[in-house]
RNA sequence: GCGGAAGUGGCGGAAUUGGUAGACGCGCAGGAUUCAGGAUCCUGUGCCCGAGAGGGUGUGGGGGUUCGACUCCCCCCUUCCGCACCA
């Protein structure tokens, strides 16, 4: 009882802060609202690890500290259950999905309970649950009803051996990722959402979104909007043309041959008899390799086949080469380009190769070498007829209008972004609410058919005939009716960002049985004021909850459009890695470093000697250091209950922000933990001693409560800004100031209070000692006082020429004649000014003299 | 290649935004205390010279602006993270 038994105070107060109710959400009118938002965790088979609690941590104190403010305060937390690992799990070990994934969030919400963080756990949710995924089917109808859902013949990675499609993310080199089998490219009907009609809206909206500048630059990036023209370009003795994207299209003269990429349907029509064998051949090998392979490939070489076939120029009628190259992407603008090498790079390189005309449509100042390469910057137009002498920017819409007039094409914007692909032949997600007739209709379940509950399988994979794993199930699941009429159910899964699309609004009203969530609540919780998750979520799922937001928005049922107001990426944890020469890999609690002992080994990772002074423990075997990802495969995680179990949920929660900027990346050490057990030790020595006793308080000093108030006005400023670091060390001067003294009474409340979001238990603990028998989670924040800041003897630095030669001390009101002369005075100042003549004297108040001399 | 972030002691990191570089902590060294300690306390700790006073040097490298630069400007190097034939 006498010394600061952090097992003994954490539980108590987990099980108080339970039975209270302390950090229910409420819904109070009269006071503003907070909602505070962490990115939900997937629940994985090896539970979290101490990189999981960093980003919890800090929006927890965000949370504690406006509720301290007087907010009401939304700080939810869930689980993102759907998704292809539980799904893997279940194959191997025979067992129903949501049995493991249940097991896991079990030992997730273990854990997260250890850490003391004020969620509203009263407003868990989790994707895989019917009571969530109901209204998950049921905003997917929203989309449909809006014309956003539709069916589509699409190319798609298909895996044979595992018979399903894959994510673009899940193939490499033509094979899935984790099993190595070759994955090829096919044409299945899936089910796609038309985001691309929010394109504009959603690049539009990035404008006044509190966001890092990195992510909002992604997300403008992977939108990738851009202005050209469309331009029709006739065959030469066909009926059938063809329109090419373009956004230059004022180099129209200058284009000398066009391509077609490889899937585009009129390469086989437009090919001639002397050239079928070679295109064919062409497009079949396109066909077999994925696009990411693609993609490599084309980093080193071009390729491509000429068709035969001749483009009319529209400009002049000239007749150009067609050719088919892989390097036109069929999912860009129309899948053909017109070809300007002179200045474009790529068609440059790709004519280089192929001997085709290099033809320069503008003039610049300087010599320019187009037989070496393309110029794709300013000039003066010219052999482009009426629009010579005109520049880049007054020849695109001027040749734009020509085109119209025309009738040869016309100006258009393009996006990068393309449709989503939003079904996947898996068993572990939101099955669709959706029938087919048996005339072959695609027909929607009215809401009163819903929730339509994952059925019942044999085993979670394809069948054997490749139809999705739903399709096993009985037919009293497969068949049903709608209106009187058979019909047969949609066997297709919705992909994992599903739920995770709409998560945030489910905790606004999380038990509501009518409605996804009731217009009351969010009218009241609104938008998140404040989002933090991991930097890999800055496209997909950020990009992907926008446009289901907007979608909700424009059907009336959201206020907002844009769903998280501030966004913040924490830095990932790293950990250290240790390896030996012959691969293995050893636990960080297994190694030691032995300073002064180097050993060489032959590093597993690169294969070359390094020089090492770290040692499996009890051994003389080396090992490698390194740092990476914490995770299964460098053995190196470590579960914040080990942590929990020795320092405490306090310490670890405060190691966590003192480790470094949050948004920085920063390597785990858990002997940095230390440092942060010993300040929370004192602190609880300061206030307890030996046997157990509050001490009695003393007088306050000046030097205490300038301590005290720097460190409220940091703390403060810190949680604003989420500059959560440096709080602590102040928080550390402050107690170190206090040695050897008794702190008033005053000061110690208000320490504990700027104390409790980092270390809630200790502090509530302390505040009970103080005397009060309510939780401090409700007690006000404290305010610094300004005047408590100054004081009254400063240290001024003494420079001469800029060179540092004394340090004074004088009162904090001296005048500057009064500083200057205290300056000249000192011993070592008058050795550096004897002989020389002062040029300038500098004083900057409360801080440093520069004597200039000469 | 394009875009973003960042380079400071043995280590994690501070620096009021142009004003004493290295706060705070880890580690290390010396000392005190303890039956013991992943315990506690004190002192020291950028590097080089010096017994000391003190001096020199120092924020990836090179220039520049300034009385004064980790901070501002120009050039270069390195690392990490996105994107990558998007016409």
């Amino acid at each position: 009882m006498s010394s600061y038994d952090h097992q003994r105070i954490e539980s108590k107060w987990q099980e108080r802060w339970e039975a209270e109710g302390t950090f229910v959400a409420t819904e109070d009118p009269s006071r503003p609202k907070f909602y505070a938002l962490c990115m939900f965790p997937y629940p994985s088979g090896s539970g979290l690890h101490v990189g999981h609690p960093e980003s919890y941590t800090a929006i927890d104190i965000v949370a504690r500290y406006k509720r301290m403010n007087g907010f009401c305060v939304l700080n939810p937390i869930g689980f993102d259950s759907f998704g292809l690992p539980a799904e893997r799990a279940a194959q191997r070990e025979n067992r129903h999905p949501a049995e493991i994934t249940r097991e896991n969030i079990a030992y997730f919400r273990k854990q997260l309970k250890k850490l003391g963080f004020s969620f509203n756990w009263e407003r868990e949710i989790s994707t895989c649950e019917v009571d969530y995924y109901r209204w998950t089917q049921w905003i997917f109808l929203k989309l449909h009803e809006r014309g956003l859902a539709y069916l589509a013949e699409v190319p798609v990675n298909w895996c044979p051996a595992q018979g399903t499609v894959l994510a673009n993310e899940e193939v490499v080199d033509g094979r899935y990722i984790e099993t190595g089998d070759p994955v090829e490219r096919r044409n299945m009907s899936q089910w796609m959402l038309k985001i691309t009609a929010y394109a504009q809206r959603l690049l539009d909206d990035l404008e006044g979104l509190d966001w890092p500048e990195g992510v909002l630059e992604m997300q403008r990036q992977w939108i990738g909007r851009s202005e050209g023209a469309e331009v029709r370009f006739a065959i030469a003795g066909h009926d059938e043309g063809f329109v090419v994207y373009t956004t230059r299209p004022d180099t129209l003269f200058g284009a000398t041959y066009c391509v077609l990429a490889p899937e585009h349907p009129l390469v086989a029509s437009i090919t001639t008899e002397a050239q079928r064998g070679a295109v064919d051949a062409y497009v079949q090998r396109a066909a077999h390799r994925s696009e990411m392979d693609r993609q490599l490939a084309a980093e080193k070489e071009k390729t491509g086949v000429f068709t035969g076939a001749f483009a009319i120029n529209p400009v002049n009628g000239e007749q150009i080469p067609v050719w088919v190259a892989d390097y036109v992407l069929m999912t860009y603008g129309t899948g053909a380009i017109m070809a300007v090498p002179a200045h474009d790079e790529r068609d440059h390189a790709f004519a280089k190769k192929f001997g085709l005309e290099i033809r320069p449509v503008y003039q610049m100042d300087r010599d320019h070498d187009f037989s070496e390469s393309a110029w794709p910057g300013e000039g003066t137009a010219i052999g482009s007829g009426a629009f010579d002498g005109m520049s880049v920017a007054e020849l695109k819409p001027a040749i734009i209008d020509w085109l119209e007039a025309h009738k040869h094409g016309e100006g258009k914007v393009n996006y990068k972004l393309r449709d989503w692909l939003f079904s996947r032949q898996r068993y572990w997600g939101e099955p669709f609410p959706i029938v087919h007739t048996a005339d072959g209709q695609v027909v929607p379940l009215p809401t009163s058919e819903l929730p339509v509950v994952l059925p019942h399988v044999d085993a979670y994979k394809p069948t054997d005939d490749g139809r999705p794993p739903l399709a096993r199930a009985d037919a009293s699941w497969l068949q049903t009716t709608l209106d009187g009429q058979p019909v047969t159910r949609e066997t297709n899964t919705m992909p994992q960002w599903a739920g995770s699309c709409w998560y945030y609004l489910r905790y606004t009203d999380p038990h509501n049985q009518d409605l996804p969530f009731s217009p009351e609540a969010i009218q009241y919780w609104g938008d998140v004021d404040l989002y933090i998750g991991g930097v890999e979520h800055a496209v997909l799922h950020l990009l992907y909850a926008r446009f289901w937001h907007k979608v909700l928005y424009d059907a009336g049922l959201v206020p907002t459009p844009e769903p998280f107001r501030k966004l913040f990426n924490q830095g990932m944890i790293l950990a250290y890695a240790y390896r030996d020469s012959s691969g293995r890999y050893h636990h960080p609690d297994t190694v030691e470093q032995r300073p002064g002992q180097t050993s060489i080994l032959v590093s597993a990772w690169s294969q070359e000697s390094v020089q090492t002074d770290w040692y499996v423990k009890d051994s003389d075997t080396p090992v490698e250091q390194k740092l990476g990802k914490m995770g299964k495969s460098l053995n190196n995680s470590v579960d914040p209950l080990d942590v929990v179990e020795r320092y405490g949920a306090d310490t670890l929660r405060m190691y966590e922000m003192f480790m470094g900027p949050l948004e920085q990346v920063k390597p785990w050490q858990t002997s940095g933990c230390d440092g942060i057990h010993r300040f929370l030790r004192r602190t609880w020595r300061l206030f307890v001693d030996e046997q157990g006793a509050l001490r009695p308080f003393g007088q306050t000093s000046d030097e205490v409560r300038r301590a005290l108030h720097v460190a409220i006005k940091e703390t403060t400023a810190g949680i604003e800004s989420l500059k959560l670091n440096t709080p602590i060390s102040r928080m550390m001067e402050l107690v170190n100031a206090c040695k050897g003294s008794l702190p008033a009474r005053e000061d110690c409340e208000a320490f504990v209070l700027i104390l409790s979001p980092y270390a809630p238990h200790l502090a509530e603990e302390l505040w009970e000692l103080l005397g009060h028998d309510t939780s401090l989670a409700d007690q006000p924040w404290p305010e610094h006082d300004e005047a408590a800041l100054t004081t009254s003897i400063v240290t001024i630095a003494v420079q001469v020429n800029g060179k540092l030669r004394a340090r004074i001390e004088v009162g904090a009101d001296a005048t500057k004649e009064a500083v200057l002369a205290a300056a000249r005075a000192e011993p070592n100042v008058e050795r550096y000014l004897e002989g020389k003549q002062i040029r300038k004297e500098i004083v900057v108040p409360g801080r440093l003299v520069n004597l200039v001399v000469g």
